[in-house]
Parts: structure tokens; C-alpha cells; sequence
DNA sequence: CACTTCGATTTTTTT
DNA sequence: AATCGAAGTG
């Protein structure tokens, strides 16, 4: 192995990437080669002679250790690099507690709760407690508590402060304490940890078991955390606990891209590193190698206003590139289809392939308008982020029974699946169980295997069929012993019968339901494949752990044709592309309405701009629009103040600044604006589905009427109109049919549809609510 | 206990 | 626009 890797380096990387010893802190600017500084550190390291054993990297995202490691193994080599601990912090510790979780009283086993899993358990909680759910709105609660965890103030410490109890009860909220403890309770009743409990649990295990931290201190030399800026203060502090030790400890991160504080970030812990290090080595990397000049300065003008940042000159040697572009839009669904002419025109003038291209938005939801205008223009796009796929209903019902026979205490597990599919097991019998589970300290799957012996109000048959239903899962769990986890995934997909029950539907939503069950079989297959050859542990425990914490599943599932990017700000930290898109600069929106009180948030807000604009390589696009769909309303928007911030030398107005005046004030323009929207499809892969099932159901005879209109969807009828035999229609339920005959009249008007999913049906026209489209 | 309907609430960002 | 819980019906 030689040296020539730091040929490529310019001064200021060098003197970070061979500064061994000791705490260090490098400042690094958008698009200073930060990654690639870390990657070399640890080859160095490695080269210096430090086991790889030694050395702990703790990423932002799981794809940024896995990238981070492949590339350290060109360097030292596969099986060496293999050795590296990396990842995020959650999955880091969570493989830590997986190993300790005996001396806390977890099983190993252990589950990790989601989001959506705390939050059902926060209402069950409330509303046992007869609290006003009003009051103590679940979400809202959540996040208290989260940020508790997060400032490792426990129960006890809260019960011990009486400043946080009397902010709480001057917000009309006494309680929270109290749900606080039963929450606590709750989970670790259930074996199950939260995203917090990782980092919380992980500083308890640290602080409580002398011999741990030691341990892991002697393991951990050499320490690196990336994105600093978005630690919290519970992270900061097993990272101090770890390093106290040796003190190589090396912080990464840009001040000017903290982004993170709803999670707890805690922007000071990277201004104030210089202080709980004196001995610190200060490395600063402000070379930009991503960015045009134009977008360079764009960015630093704007970061300029903001007060609280650390010193530091942004620059690049590239060339100055074109100006930024700032496009107005009437609406929303004219920006989808503004940026979608732009990115098309881009490919053809440029001869461009889709994946130069992103489009970057501050809300998830803005994505539909985007995808839509795509779609019309057949350019590949994926979204990432939003909700996930395992997020989606069917996906965690699965899923659960998998997390149910792992660990049999996981109530928020038992409660989604005990009852579904339907068993005659109902809310009052779910209640009784919850108030017996309390009762005894049990948990519900305890009781239900003592059903028998204890007094509880339940007739026979529900004892029966509860009986029932742990002996299935008690048979699922000797299965377990000797399948691999696909084959006990497939043996409980069958035999909870969960498809025949989807299939029964037989809506199209239905549909989309199975084939992602069928995708989630094939996504854990290919889990067990890979993980075998990498010779790493394939177990189901591992493969939901990998579920909870996945920050990119579909990133490498389908990497075949290029598409076009769309995601939100947050999550496209660390990225860069050709051509960025950010739309929806609207106040409001962007910055967002919730950001607006104070300047601290609003200093956020401005970073999170800072990062969009940063992202881009050669070109970027700012865009607006004047009015947009929220709520399912139409509002009015204002243009963002950040368009305003950035230096007028450095746009260019694509549309005129000023809006045009309206030509006819007496209707609305933007009532006609997105009029075909008559067929709509979620995913082009159901429409795929939808096509082909179509083709090959020989039973089904359709009308060329209908086929053309399939063929060609964006050949929609303006306006609703009255319903005709031969219409094709779509309904909310079962899709696109043809009108076979009608019959009735006035509000008994009835008609024989011929569905292409569920066969022939007779409805109301009154209220099927049936939307013509051919 | 199951199923339907109606209305309320929701969106800021994510491990 | 879409999801979720409450309330009402069979």
C-alpha cells in the first residue's frame, strides 16, 4: 500500500487526513472534499498501523457508511475494512445493546419501536389514563418525551426537576410526567426500545456498568463522527464517555448545515467542541470542488445573514458557471410541469441522462405535483424518503408477526396483528387483556397463555380463539428454529392468510397491497443472500433491526435505469447533482410556517436553504409558485424572503419578477389549470399491473374505447359530465371501468359498470361518485 | 363483534 | 387528499 492517496489531497485536507493523535475538529465547508478526507483518515490510520478493530466511524446515514467503507477498501482492502465499526449512531449502539441488553434488563431480542409504534402507544396510554387527548395532543407528547430522551433527562429526573414540572403544568399539561413513566414502563415491559432508548439506554449501560464503558473505550481508539452539527446532546455524550479514554477524537461537520434541531441537534455541541477540548487541532477545509462560482457565492450570501456560525471563507476555483435561475409559476401543478419541461428540454439540449438531475422540496408532500408533470412527460424519476415502504400498512402488519414471534412481549406488535385478520377478537377484549397485562405486570401475550388460569371476564369461545392465536404464533416460533428468515416470512404470509383477505378486496389498492408483501418476501430473500456472502449475521432479529433503522432500502434495490431524484432538503444532505430544482420558495412554506417565531429557527430554515443550494453542481433552479393546493385548498403564496437574501448579481429572472396582471378577474385562471387529472395513478407500476391484467383477462372484453384511453391517459375530458353507455369511468374503489347500461332515473339512476379489477358491478350513480374519463 | 359512514385533523423536516 | 377514530347499524 503506498502514499499516492494524498497526492489528490490539497494542503488543508492533507494536515487533517494525517493528524493522528489527539482531538480534532475539521470545519468542513459544502462541497470540501469532507468525505473524502474521512475516507483516507481511516485508510491512514490503518496504514499507521491501527487495527481496524479500533477504529469507530460513525456516519449520518447507513448509505454513507456503506459507500464510506467501500471505498476505504480500495485502499487496505476488503477483509481488512470489513473490520470497521460504521454506520449511524442508531445502528452502531443498537448492535452494542443487542449484546448488553441483559445487564438492563432487555431481552436481546429486543424491539425497536418506530415512530408510529411510540405514538399508538402514547394515545393506548392517554386514553387509559382518561386524559384529555386535546390536551395531550399523542404527537405532541411524543415529542416531548423524545426531547426528554434526548437531553438524557429520564423520569426520575424529570420527577427531580421541578422547573420542567412546572413548565408543563403552566402549558396545561400536569401530566406528562406521568404518561412519561408509563411509557417507559410500557416498553421495556414490552422488550421494545425507541429510537431515543438506542442512544439513552446506550448512555444508562455506559454510565451504570464501569467495566462496559471500559471495555468499549479500550475497543474504540479511534473516533470519527460526521455531521457533527447534528448530534444531539445524548450522542454528544456517549461520544465523550467513549473518547475520554484515548481522546482521538475526531468531530467533522459545517455549522452552516445544522439542519437537525427537531431532532435534538444541538448546534452548540460543534461551536463548543473548541472548549471541551483545549488540546484541540482546528482543520479547516474551505475549498469548494462541487459548485460553480455563481452558486458559490449565491449560497455565502445568503448564509451571511445568519449570526450564530463559525468563521469561515467558502471559495472555488471553478469556473462561474451560469447564473440561478428563478422561475414563478401560477400554481403548484404549472411548477410540476414548469420543472419538468425545464429538465426535459436540459436532457435534450445536453443529451443528459435523468440522474443529473434532483428536485429538492421542504415538504414530502410536494413531491405529488413534481411526480405528476414527470410522469406526463415520461421522464424516469424516484422519490426517496417520504412515507417508506416499511411504513406502509400491510408491510408492518407482516412485519409485526415477524417482530411477534422474535418477541412475543411486543405489544404494540400483538395489538396491530391479533385481531387481523379478523378472529372475533375485539377492542373489548383487547381492553380486558391490556387491564389484566397491567394487572399483573405481564405482558399481553402472558396472559394469554395463562388464559385459562386467570380470573378474567372472558366467555369461552374468546378464550378460545385467543388460545388460537398464541398457539399460531407459538408455531411460527418452532418454525423459526430451523428456517432461515425467508422461509419463516413465507410460512407466515401463508398461513395468516393475509393475501386471500387482501385479494378479496379486490380493489386496486388491494392489488398494490399484495405486490408489495410479494416485494417485501423478495426484499428479505435478498437480505439473507447478501448478508451470507458477506459472511454477516442473516438472522430475522438482524433483518428487522435493518427495517427499523433503514435510512435507504430502495436506494440499491432497483439501481437499473437512471432516474431523475426527487426528495426533501433534509434528506438530501451529503448529495450533489448536476441540476438542482428547489421548489415551493414561499413563505410559509419555505421557510416553513411552523419556523417563523424565532430567529433561531428561522437562522435553521436559511442553512436548510444554504444545503438545497449546495447540492448543486453546474445549475440551479429556484422556483415558486402563486398559488398552491394545501389541505386540499387552494392558497395564495408569497415568494420566499430567502429569493430576496441572495444576491441579485447572481439571478436570473426566468419569468418576469413581478406578476402578471390578471386578465380576467371575474374567474379564476387556476380553476382550469390542472383540469386532466381524470386518471391518476399512484406508482407507474401499478398501471403497469393494471395494463396487463387488462390484456391477459381473456373473460374481460373490452371496447377499443377503453384500450385507447388506457393507452393514452393523459387524453382526459376537461369537465365531469353526465354518464353515458360506453364512458370509460373511474371510481374511488374498484379503478377504471366501462358504463355497460344504465337504468333508473334522477336519484335511483343506476349503472352496470364493467371494472377491470372486480368484474361487472351495478352502482348509484348518485353517490358512486364516478369520474368520466373517455 | 363487524362493518360503514361521517367528520375531524392533518404537514415540517427523520433515526 | 388521505388517514384515523367515533359513532351508529346490523
Amino acid at each position: 500500500m503506498s502514499n499516492s492517496y494524498l497526492d489528490s489531497l490539497n494542503e488543508a485536507q492533507k494536515r487533517a487526513v494525517l493528524q493522528k493523535d489527539g482531538p480534532m475538529i475539521i470545519i468542513a465547508g459544502a462541497g470540501s472534499g469532507k468525505t473524502r478526507v474521512l475516507t483516507y483518515r481511516i485508510a491512514h490510520l490503518m496504514q499507521q498501523g491501527v487495527d481496524a478493530f479500533n477504529i469507530l466511524s460513525l456516519t449520518f446515514t447507513n448509505k454513507a457508511a456503506k459507500e464510506m467503507k467501500e471505498r476505504i477498501a480500495k485502499v487496505v482492502g476488503v477483509s481488512e475494512a470489513k473490520n470497521l465499526w460504521m454506520g449511524t449512531f442508531h445502528a452502531v449502539f443498537a448492535r452494542i445493546l443487542r449484546t448488553e441488553a441483559d445487564k438492563l434488563g432487555f431481552p436481546t431480542n429486543f424491539t425497536i419501536y418506530d415512530t408510529q409504534d411510540s405514538v399508538r402507544l402514547l394515545t393506548a396510554i392517554i386514553k387509559e389514563m382518561d386524559l384529555d387527548k386535546e390536551q395531550y395532543k399523542p404527537k405532541q407528547v411524543y415529542s416531548r418525551i423524545s426531547s426528554f430522551k434526548n437531553n438524557l433527562i429520564t423520569v426520575r429526573a424529570y420527577f427531580n426537576n421541578p422547573e420542567l414540572q412546572e413548565a408543563d403544568l403552566m402549558a396545561s399539561r400536569p401530566k406528562i410526567g406521568e404518561i412519561y413513566r408509563e411509557y417507559v414502563n410500557r416498553c421495556f415491559k414490552s422488550g421494545a426500545m425507541d429510537f431515543d432508548d438506542l442512544l439513552l439506554r446506550t448512555n444508562e449501560l455506559l454510565a451504570r456498568f464501569p467495566d462496559v464503558l471500559a471495555k468499549y473505550q479500550d475497543r474504540f481508539r479511534y473516533i470519527m463522527v460526521d455531521e457533527y452539527q447534528d448530534t444531539n446532546h445524548s450522542q454528544y455524550i456517549i461520544i465523550r464517555a467513549l473518547a475520554d479514554r484515548f481522546q482521538n477524537i475526531c468531530v467533522v461537520g459545517d455549522d452552516s448545515q445544522s439542519i437537525y434541531s427537531f431532532r435534538g441537534a444541538n448546534i452548540q455541541n460543534i461551536l463548543n467542541f473548541q472548549k471541551d477540548y483545549p488540546e484541540v487541532k482546528t482543520f479547516k477545509l474551505e475549498q469548494n470542488y462541487r459548485s460553480t462560482k455563481n452558486i458559490v457565492n449565491a449560497a455565502n450570501s445568503v448564509i451571511a445573514q445568519n449570526k450564530t456560525k463559525l468563521d469561515k471563507d467558502v471559495w472555488t476555483s471553478n469556473d462561474s458557471g451560469e447564473s440561478i435561475y428563478v422561475m414563478r409559476s401560477i400554481s403548484d401543478g404549472e411548477e410540476g410541469r414548469f420543472v419538468a419541461q425545464s429538465i426535459w428540454e436540459n436532457m435534450m439540449n445536453h443529451q443528459l441522462k435523468p440522474d443529473v438531475f434532483c428536485v429538492l422540496y421542504r415538504t414530502n408532500s410536494q413531491s405529488r405535483a413534481i411526480e405528476d408533470a414527470l410522469r406526463k412527460k415520461n421522464i424516469d424519476y424516484k422519490i426517496y424518503g417520504g412515507t417508506s415502504f416499511y411504513q406502509r400498512k400491510e408491510i408492518k402488519d407482516v412485519l409485526s408477526y415477524l417482530r411477534l414471534l422474535i418477541n412475543p412481549n411486543d405489544e404494540e406488535a400483538l395489538v396491530r396483528v391479533i385481531n387481523y385478520p379478523i378472529r372475533g377478537i375485539g377492542a373489548t377484549t383487547i381492553d380486558k387483556l391490556t387491564i389484566a397485562a397491567n394487572l399483573y405486570k405481564k405482558s399481553i401475550f402472558d396472559i394469554i397463555l395463562n388464559i385459562h388460569k386467570i380470573d378474567i371476564q372472558l366467555n369461552a369461545p374468546t378464550k378460545n380463539k385467543l388460545q388460537d392465536f398464541s398457539n399460531m404464533i407459538q408455531r411460527f416460533q418452532i418454525e423459526a428454529q430451523s428456517k432461515n428468515a425467508f422461509e419463516v416470512a413465507e410460512l407466515v404470509v401463508k398461513q395468516t392468510r393475509l393475501i386471500p383477505e387482501l385479494e378479496k378486496e379486490g380493489t386496486p389498492e388491494a392489488v398494490s397491497r399484495v405486490e408489495n408483501i410479494q416485494e417485501l418476501l423478495n426484499g428479505i430473500k435478498d437480505f439473507i443472500t447478501d448478508k451470507i456472502e458477506q459472511g454477516e449475521n442473516a438472522s430475522l432479529t438482524t433483518f428487522l433491526e435493518d427495517v427499523a433503522l433503514a435510512t435507504d432500502f430502495d436506494a440499491d434495490k432497483e439501481n437499473d435505469d437512471p432516474k431523475v431524484a426527487l426528495m426533501s432538503i433534509h434528506q438530501s444532505k451529503g448529495l450533489e447533482f448536476e441540476y438542482v430544482y428547489i421548489v415551493g420558495l414561499e413563505e410559509n412554506l419555505f421557510p416553513s410556517a411552523m419556523s417563523m417565531n424565532t430567529r433561531i429557527e428561522l437562522e435553521e430554515e436559511r442553512r436548510l436553504f444554504y444545503v438545497a443550494l449546495t447540492r448543486a453542481e453546474k445549475v440551479a433552479y429556484l422556483s415558486y409558485a402563486q398559488t398552491r393546493y394545501r389541505w386540499g385548498k387552494l392558497v395564495d403564496a408569497e415568494p420566499s424572503r430567502f429569493l430576496e437574501e441572495i444576491d441579485e448579481k447572481y439571478l436570473h429572472y426566468m419569468t418576469p419578477k413581478t406578476p402578471e396582471p390578471s386578465t380576467n378577474k371575474f374567474i379564476d385562471a387556476n380553476l382550469f389549470d390542472d383540469a386532466p387529472k381524470g386518471i391518476r395513478f399512484q406508482k407507474p407500476l401499478i398501471r403497469k399491473k393494471i395494463e396487463r391484467n387488462i390484456v391477459e383477462n381473456k373473460e374481460v372484453n373490452f371496447t377499443k374505447n377503453f384500450k385507447k384511453v388506457l393507452e393514452n391517459t393523459s387524453n382526459t375530458n376537461l369537465f365531469d359530465t353526465e354518464v353515458i353507455v360506453g364512458n370509460i369511468v373511474e371510481h374511488n374503489r374498484f379503478g377504471k371501468g366501462e358504463v355497460l347500461s344504465l337504468e333508473g332515473n334522477g336519484a335511483n339512476k343506476k349503472a352496470e359498470i364493467q371494472f377491470g379489477t372486480v368484474g361487472k358491478k351495478k352502482l348509484l350513480l348518485q353517490f358512486a361518485k364516478l369520474k368520466v374519463i373517455g
